[in-house]
DNA sequence: AGCACGCCGACT
DNA sequence: GTCGGCGTGCTC
């Protein structure tokens, strides 16, 4: 007897058991994809957890339909890395095997129907209209699709049609299964066998030299092509070589001349790269890096807080080019935003073939691809470069891993399930494969500074920007004072305006910072105050004026904009707030000669659409550039004199513990896009309060005090680092059940906890927004001590979840759970 | 998560 | 009457 448990990409906690022959047994090993059959028809595909030799007892295992691998496609420290990440991120290990794997590797199965040959044709009569259209279809066509049937049936729901169909004998489904992978064949050619002796081929020549002179040419550039590349010569090549058309070398091949074969090729491929030789370190540089390998000696994570532009990649490169040296992969991890072509090719240009890259806008083929080089342990793959999910690839023998921007909450993935930190994730990660952690940011995360100040990380900081550049003079603008001295036009302030004017007189350029896309956040009728509300959210529409339409920024609903109050009828309609279309609108008018550009998820839609824009800002065919958050990512721009925030009071006031830490954050890294060459760049922040702590702290670039101000509060309120944040968000469409679920949950944590814990339940609490598409919202914050073990606080709430499903009630409100919410 | 089953209102 | 709406429960 013998068993397989596997995992299958859903949100269940529990493997399956399926029972397997004692052939597959033998080959059959943890870490191998199978195709099983689930439920009453589907086909999943699913991970082989164990194999075994004890028979389930309560049921009845099926059968594997097929094995799907020749060999493991998940290591077996990989599978104890996801096991960890649904362990502390409390989900399942469906969930992480979904996320973690291409989705080439998740075949399901598609219902074929086919006509059942034991039909008795006599029996044609007893068929219904619909029932006849799909026998009659089936006459013609061996088999359709489900879709298929639904166009030839003009219904909706066509299952039961399908099902009377199935009881009649007239049909029968088969589950097909499709391989996604599909190999990239390149077409090459070589001379048939029987030409390859002197005398043979001297033969053909004077042949073709007779009839057929571009065929001989043809063979002549092949010969030609073949002593020098000594390669095999793609047909591609050989037909831009000799410039004759496809024709000929067809001609050639149907003759037998020539043969044509196939070879797989990587798509993945960037062709032979030439490397440069690294830059020599300046003597910071060198000094962090010997102090980083200092502390590798003794900690196994160390944080690099280097200010912006002090040349941490180059810190970084010297660093990975030793440890690959010794035979070990890298992993880069960079947020997805920063992971542009700048600095891919970058670090291509240092490691060439060496480098990898795995995120998101690579296509499922290149996805697979690079998984296969990464698990092979290819060359290719000795240095991973990756957005947050290639934490979760087949790494076989890990050395080091650089976590880039590590303060970015991009880092941790929000919607669905595993809600993990890539940074969290990656520092557990090297640790199972005995390698080392670097967290290199401008900006440490509160965290992660405390960690390094306590001693659990080591420690090391880059002061002096690379050439010795000064760090940009950020001045503070306060708009209360100019709206009263009457300096304001429109959100630009006089000391604005006066600082975009010299720099394009300059010729140089600006970024402006609005952390707010749309051109109003609000539309209000001025004579009843009413604002059109999403229908499906409980958020105001927010006005956009290039479709002029309004829309939700939380499901996408739009509506053509108003030229009335909905309420009152009157037409005096105003808009409070303002985005970066606004920004843009104004500066057309105050600016009209500047060239202006807009970054925000409305202009970079498309898959280059974001390179698009950087790549015109870099060729200086935009003056001023006007975005959102999207600006900050380490991108560098060398004549960017001066970066304007338009309204720095938005970030301050965000509901949540890190506001302030995030502004600190946003305006230094913002301000480090200004004077990246030698001379000293000008950031002007605009705020109603001038003397906000965060923003003093940000301007006069004081990390430490920052961080000894935001570590006390965090103290006194109880968050991290000194607690952990679990997080629960409870949804349903009705309200009354979310309030009553959320509210029996809070009781039974209380009930748990109170006692004998410190723990703090927070809650049941409507968030802000508190209705998203039709569904409203109720979160529970449960807070940990430090030094409470988590592994018993979250059994202990999973037991809770557990009695919670079972009151009938309460079942069809979904519980997210979201471990270190920030 | 899917997906079938089963019970209810609204239409050809 | 059927169609399709949605609530409920199960999947090795």
């Amino acid at each position: 007897m013998h068993f397989i448990d596997v995992v299958l990409p859903i949100p269940i906690e529990k493997a399956f058991t399926y029972a397997i022959s004692k052939r597959e047994a033998s080959f059959i090993r943890a870490g191998m994809r199978v195709a099983v059959p689930f439920g009453k028809s589907k086909i999943y595909t699913g991970l082989v957890y164990a194999v075994h030799n004890n028979p389930p007892e309560a049921y009845k295992p099926k059968e594997i339909d097929q094995i799907l691998d020749e060999a493991p496609i998940v290591t077996e420290k990989q599978l104890k890395h996801w096991e960890w990440i649904a362990s502390y991120y409390m989900c399942t290990l469906g969930e992480v095997f979904k996320a973690a794997v291409p989705s080439a590797f998740l075949l399901e199965s598609e219902t074929l129907i086919l006509k059942n040959d034991n039909f008795d044709e006599v029996l044609e009569d007893n068929l219904k209209d619909d029932e006849w259209l799909v026998y009659e279809a089936l006459q013609h066509q061996s088999m359709l699709k489900v879709h298929e049937v639904s166009g030839i049936v003009d219904r909706k729901n066509i299952l039961p049609v399908l099902k009377r169909l199935l009881d009649k004998n007239v049909i029968k489904l088969k589950e097909e299964i499709y391989e996604q992978y599909k190999p990239k064949m390149v077409r090459y050619v070589k001379l048939a066998e029987q030409h390859a002796s002197d005398e043979n081929l001297n033969q053909l020549l004077d042949t073709l030299n007779k009839r057929a002179h571009k065929q001989k040419d043809v063979i002549m550039t092949l010969f030609s092509l073949e002593a020098s590349t000594k390669k095999p010569i793609k047909i591609k090549e050989l037909e831009e070589k000799s410039g004759a058309s496809a024709s000929i070398i067809k001609a050639l091949i149907d003759k037998e001349v020539l043969v044509e074969y196939h070879l797989q090729q990587d798509r993945v491929d960037f062709g032979e790269m030439e490397t440069t030789q690294l830059k020599e370190l300046n003597q910071y540089q060198a000094a962090a890096l010997g102090e980083i390998k200092a502390h590798f000696k003794t900690n196994d994570v160390v944080l690099l807080h280097g200010v912006t532009s002090s040349g941490k990649t180059e810190v970084y490169v010297k660093l990975i080019e030793q440890v690959i040296a010794s035979g070990k992969q890298v992993l880069y991890l960079l947020p997805e935003i920063a992971l542009t072509t700048q600095l891919i090719k970058r670090l291509q240009d240092y490691f060439g073939e060496k480098v990898s890259v795995y995120h998101s806008k690579y296509s499922v083929n290149e996805r697979v691809e690079a998984w296969n080089n990464i698990l092979h342990n290819k060359p290719k793959a000795q240095i991973v470069l990756g957005a947050r999910s290639a934490v979760l690839l087949p790494f076989s023998n890990l050395g080091l891993i650089i976590v880039d921007e590590e303060h970015e909450i991009s880092f941790k993935q929000f919607d669905p399930a595993p809600r993990y930190h890539a940074r969290d994730s990656a520092i557990v990660l090297a640790g199972m494969h005995k390698g080392k952690t670097l967290l290199g940011t401008a900006t440490p995360s509160i965290e992660s500074y405390y960690n390094a100040k306590r001693e659990k990380y080591g420690f090391v900081e880059i002061n002096r920007r690379f050439g010795d550049v000064l760090l940009p003079d950020i001045e503070l603008t306060d708009i209360k004072d100019k709206l009263k001295k009457k300096r304001m036009n429109g959100h630009f302030s006089d000391r604005l305006m006066d600082e975009i004017q010299e720099a394009l007189g300059n010729g140089e350029q600006v970024i402006l910072f609005q952390n707010r896309r749309g051109f109003a956040p609000i539309l209000e009728c001025k004579t009843c105050g009413h604002s059109p509300q999403c229908p499906n959210c409980d958020v105001s529409l927010t006005y956009h004026q290039y479709r002029n339409q309004l829309r939700c920024h939380y499901c996408g609903y739009a509506m053509a904009m108003q030229q009335a109050c909905q309420a009152c009828g009157s037409s005096e309609l105003d808009t409070k707030g303002f985005g970066t279309e606004q920004v843009e609108a104004e500066l057309k008018e105050i600016f009209p000669k500047a060239k202006l550009g807009r970054m925000d998820s409305d202009t970079t839609k498309g898959k280059y659409g974001y390179e698009k824009i950087i790549n015109a800002f870099e060729q200086q065919e935009i003056d001023i550039l006007v975005g959102t958050q999207m600006l900050t990512k380490g991108l560098d721009f060398r004549n960017v004199s001066l970066v304007g925030i338009m309204n720095a009071d938005t970030l301050l006031n965000f509901p949540d513990f890190r506001a302030h830490e995030r502004s600190f954050q946003l305006i230094q890294q913002v301000a480090g896009r200004a004077g990246r060459t030698q001379k000293r760049g000008k950031v002007i922040i605009q705020t109603y309060n001038p003397f906000h702590q965060i923003l003093q702290q940000a301007s006069l670039n004081r990390y430490a005090d920052m961080f000894s101000d935001q570590l006390n509060e965090r103290k006194q309120f109880k968050y991290p680092p000194f607690t952990r944040i679990i997080k629960m968000v409870f949804k349903h469409k009705d309200y009354n059940k979310v309030n009553e679920a959320s509210a029996w949950f809070a009781k039974a944590l209380h009930t748990v906890f109170d006692a004998h814990t410190q723990t703090d339940i927070l809650g049941p609490e409507f968030p802000p927004v508190s209705r998203i598409r039709n569904e409203y919202l109720k979160n529970i914050v449960v807070k940990v001590p430090y030094h409470q073990s988590v592994v018993q606080t979250k059994a202990a709430i999973k037991k809770i979840d557990k009695s919670f499903q079972a009151i009938a009630a309460y079942r069809s409100v979904r519980v997210i759970y979201n471990v270190d919410a920030y």
